[in-house]
DNA sequence: CAGTATCCATGCCGATACTG
DNA sequence: CAGTATCGGCATGGATACTG
């Protein structure tokens, strides 16, 4: 896809287009289940591994893991090893991590600003469709 | 996960925080393949469906159905149908959509104006690796 | 034109068990 | 403490064929 939403050039999107967009691959990120509440946890402080597992109630130590490795990938996320008995492994946010939460909150605040419109819509579509109507 | 990721309250996340959350839905639909990418062909303007099945390369007639009546499902756009010969939908974004729209497109403008950040980080990140350094 | 129906490959994600 | 390995269920998404 096209970078800015409002600035789309004319013509067919092909797939090189989003495939090649840096704001798919974001997007995505923001999409999958953990990453952001990982972000968000984070964003209070540096965690350790077991610490963020028992923190996010429902994640298990595998996605754990990867959901980390993803957000180390890119850079939004530090992982600090200190060589100690026992070992302890501090994951923080980097400042590209801060700087990417910021229009993910605004997201996040858009979605609960709208959540009585969001609401409305889905009970109305329910309605729609409940009869087949579908006009 | 909490509403604002600034605003996180203390204490453990629960499962049920962030699947009540309204922002939980926001991101996921944001994370899918096709919705960020049909809602911003149609910012351009309303839209057939084989119209949006040709504009957008890539994607299958059944995708487009699903994500259209997802996006219709949350009010995001609206369904329009011509009863003519031969038959006509429209699809437009709707108020919401286009709100909607704003931080999604911030969003994206992270992601561009960040690429080098991200892209530095994978190459960084791919050279600890490679070695298994992992320190 | 605007869909639906069916099948199938892939990937996300959870549960469980094991390791340095 | 901080992971990895393996398995399996379920959802996402593509290909293809058919319908009103």
């Amino acid at each position: 896809m096209s970078p800015a939403a409002t600035a789309l050039p004319p013509g067919p999107i092909t797939v090189d287009d989003h495939q090649n967009c840096p704001a798919t691959g974001v997007l995505r990120r923001v999409g999958d289940k953990w990453s952001v509440v990982i972000l968000s946890v984070l964003a209070r402080g540096a965690h350790g591994f077991n610490e963020l597992d028992r923190t996010v109630e429902g994640l298990s130590r595998r996605m754990l893991t990867r959901t980390l490795r993803g957000l180390e990938e890119e850079g939004l996320i530090s992982r600090t090893v200190h060589p100690s008995v026992p070992p302890r492994v501090d994951y923080a946010l980097t400042e590209l991590g801060r700087s990417f939460l910021e229009p993910v909150t605004a997201l996040g605040l858009w979605a609960v600003t709208h959540r009585p419109d969001l609401d409305a819509a889905r009970t109305h579509f329910d309605g729609a469709t409940r009869g087949d109507v579908r006009l």
